[in-house]
This record gives structure tokens, C-alpha cells and sequence, in this order.
DNA sequence: CGCTGTCTGCCATCTGCCCGACAGTTGCGC
DNA sequence: GCGCAACTGTCGGGCAGATGGCAGACAGCG
């Protein structure tokens, strides 16, 4: 695996967390995955393929729930690990992951992962903390969705999405989001329309600037006074 | 540890899954810890102390958002068990817990957890795999609070709380709940005037029978079609 | 027994967000 | 450069569910 690799995938929390002999050993066995525009990787239902990491593009994961209607629960960008679910528990997925545009992803085997936990099963502690950074994302967005309204939920959101929710490394933030209204109403439960509403008056306070499939933050700390609800 | 508590344990799916050796070695370093109505187990915040089972009695675990509206996560009942999540990652508690009723739980104090998790290091995917069952029933939840309309997010919820969200071991079922429609509620994001609405409907067509501080389900099969939404 | 706090049942009113529709704008392939 | 598809911006109508308020039923307690 080459050195720019690992220098991208440090820059997730996660990955910079492990110890230097982990990182490398978990490179070894990866194998690089290309996706063009669209393509899906794998289903909610599919049995486990094994943990993936984003290092270039964006994966849309959601689902469809009764009624066609699409709930989009994240879009995962490089340096982003996911699948370690169905890792953990051996259960099926639990999402429809599928490329949103032409993307390149590192892909970890589900046979090599059990090797590799079996010569040293406190990595399990790992994967385990991977998936908890999830599960408490979760939790807030649960909470978001229950107590707040579409403004403090757009703001806490486009926040969120900036950090990776957290995933990124200490500091790190994007300043332009790679998405459309219509996305961003699917991740909240809003309409298209609604989302749209609240942008604009964002814009017109200076907080942000809305373009072609892309939102830029102009102002961070304004943008969280308004997710305070 | 009393053959009862083992037994009653081993109602739950997680508990029962663990071999044998495993759950003798769990139990031997927990102690009892009563609680009385009402008082706090721990906050949001708080530092981790460990991991709880329910021997009797309910723990609420949620969180009051910002002004003051509370969201209600889960109610806890024998034989469930929670507050892993601080284990796996080593961060402060997501949520409150208190006492709805006088309550009994078995307490594993989080330095007798290293002591376990250092002896066997594999022992941590059990963990890991309990963590699976409450992301997996959230992943449900915020489906559910997206996409569904009122009425099929009470069946839902109802059919969920019933088999403490797959908690339970194979085929039980819970045919009364022992909660208020204010708590239904605060699960669902909705009021308690919503909430009495669809279930006096649910009623008034022989699904279930509200009753004080209670509701039995009668049944449960048109609960889950009402839950098709 | 009656008192008190909690829970249910039901109303009238208000409103935030959905829905459908359409025109304007941007980006991309031909 | 043209044409088409995808995305944005905006409007008015409609409704599910929130709000607030109140009477009555139930349960525990002195």
C-alpha cells in the first residue's frame, strides 16, 4: 500500500488511533475497489463482504423504506471506514451502500479480517470503537430528529457533515459540502422544498453560501448558535 | 450468584448466547444494586462505571434536549443489559438512566471488566456484538421516525417494545407493557394527545386494551400489518 | 373515608411542514 | 454552441400533528 494511503487514511480519528504495527497490518491484506457513478456495492440484506475504507469519491448509504420514500443515513468520504457492523455481530448489512460518484475504495476481505483478529483478538476492542463513533452519531441524530425543528436541524447537520461527524482528525473540517438540497432533506426527514427555505435564510444571514450541488460554510460558530434549537 | 439470577438472565438473547464458562465468570464479580423510584443511575456525561443488567424493576434511559423536551430512548427491563458503550470506547455516558419503579440490577464494575476483557482478549467481541443489537434497533428507530406516519410508528413501537427490540430470547414476548402514553410519546416524538388518539383507534378495532399506566396487546398480528405504514 | 397526584379522554385552535407545480439556472454531453 | 437533464427558487393550498386547556377516572395514603 502506497505512503500517500496511509497519510489520507491517518487523517481519520480512528485509523491515526491505532498503533503503528496495526495500521500496517491491516493494509496488507487490503485490496483496492473501483466504483463507477451509481454503482451499488452492496444491499441491505447482503451477507458480509468485510470492512471498506473511502479514499476517493463519496458512498451514499441508506435505504428505502415502505412507500419508495429514501432515507439517506450518511455519505461517507474519504478517509471513512464503514461495514464493521456486520463485522462485529455476523449479521447481514444493514444498508444499501452505493457510489455517488466514480470512486475508489480500500477493501478489507471479511477472511483476512478473521485472520487477523484471531492472531491478536484485543483488536476486536478496535472495531468495536469504530462502531461505537457510529452508534453515538446515531444518538444524536435520533435526538436531533425527535427534539428539534427543520432550522436547527439543517444547521446541526451541515455541521456534522463537515466533521464527519466527528471522524475526521483533531481540527480537520470541510469548508464545502459535496450535496444537494434533496440529499440533505433525505438525511432529516424534510422536503426538498423545506431545506431550501432554510438555506436561503442562512444565505441571506451570511452563514453560508448555497451553489450547484454544493454548500459552503462561511460561518461555523453562527451556524451553531442556530442548531441551539 | 443465585441460580435464579442465572436463569433469568439466560432469558435474554445476548446473556444466553455467551458460553457457558463465560457467563459463570461474568457473574462473579457483580454485585446487586437496588434503586429506588425515581433516583438516577447515572447522566449523560458522567464518566463510565460499568456495565448494568436488570433483574427487576425498569430503567428510562434518555436525554432532555435543548428547551427542556424530553426524548425517551428505551426502557430497560429485566433481562436486559446496558451502559457498554462507554466500555467499548472509554467515553462518558450518552444518556441518563433512572428508576421509573423500585428497581434491581446487577452491576459490573468497570475495573472487574478490564480484569475479564485482559484475561481473554476475544471476550471483547461479546461486547461488541451486544453494542450491534442497540445500533441495529436504532438504525430501526430513525427509519422509523423518518418515513413512517404516526399510527405505524405507535404499531411499531408497541410490537418493538414487546420483544424488548429483539432482546428477548427466541418466541418471548411481553403481551403487556407496563407504560404510560406521555413515555410512549417521548419514544416516538409525538404527544401524548397523538399517541392517546391512535391507540383509543387501535382499541376501538380490538388490536389492544389501554388500561392505567398499561397496555396489553391483543393482537398482534394486525398491530404489525398496521405497521406496514 | 376523602384528599391528592397521576393518568386518560377529548375538545377547539393554530402552525410547520408536506405536496404539487412551474419557471429559472447550471452543468454536461453531443 | 445547442439541448437536455439535473438542480434551485418560489408559490399557495392542505393537513397532520402540536398546543393548551379541562373534566373525569384511577391509585395510594393518612
Amino acid at each position: 500500500m502506497s505512503d500517500a494511503t496511509l497519510a489520507l487514511l491517518r487523517q481519520g480519528r480512528w485509523f491515526a488511533g491505532l498503533d503503528e504495527a496495526f495500521q500496517q497490518r491491516l493494509l496488507q491484506p487490503a485490496r483496492r475497489v473501483h466504483l463507477a457513478r451509481g454503482e451499488r456495492l452492496f444491499a441491505r440484506g447482503d451477507a458480509n463482504s468485510g470492512l471498506y475504507a473511502v479514499l476517493s469519491g463519496g458512498i451514499s448509504v441508506g435505504a428505502v423504506g415502505p412507500g419508495g420514500k429514501e432515507a439517506l443515513v450518511a455519505v461517507a468520504e474519504a478517509p471513512q471506514w464503514f461495514g464493521e457492523i456486520a463485522l462485529i455481530d455476523g449479521g447481514p448489512r444493514t444498508h444499501d451502500a452505493h457510489a455517488r460518484e466514480a470512486s475508489a475504495l480500500l477493501w478489507l476481505p471479511l477472511a483476512e479480517l478473521h485472520a487477523l483478529l484471531a492472531e491478536d483478538p484485543r483488536r476486536w476492542q478496535a472495531f468495536g470503537q469504530l462502531a461505537m463513533e457510529k452508534l453515538r452519531a446515531l444518538f444524536t441524530s435520533v435526538e436531533e430528529l425527535a427534539l428539534l425543528a427543520a432550522p436547527a436541524r439543517v444547521a446541526r447537520r451541515l455541521l456534522s457533515l463537515a466533521t464527519a461527524h466527528g471522524q475526521l482528525a483533531e481540527g480537520q473540517t470541510r469548508g464545502a459540502l459535496q450535496l444537494n438540497q434533496e440529499q440533505l432533506g433525505a438525511m432529516l426527514a424534510l422536503t426538498r422544498q423545506t431545506v431550501n427555505l432554510v438555506l436561503k435564510d442562512f444565505e441571506a444571514r451570511g452563514l453560508l453560501r448555497c451553489q450547484y450541488g454544493r454548500i459552503d460554510i462561511l460561518d461555523g460558530a453562527a451556524l451553531a448558535r442556530e442548531g441551539q434549537g
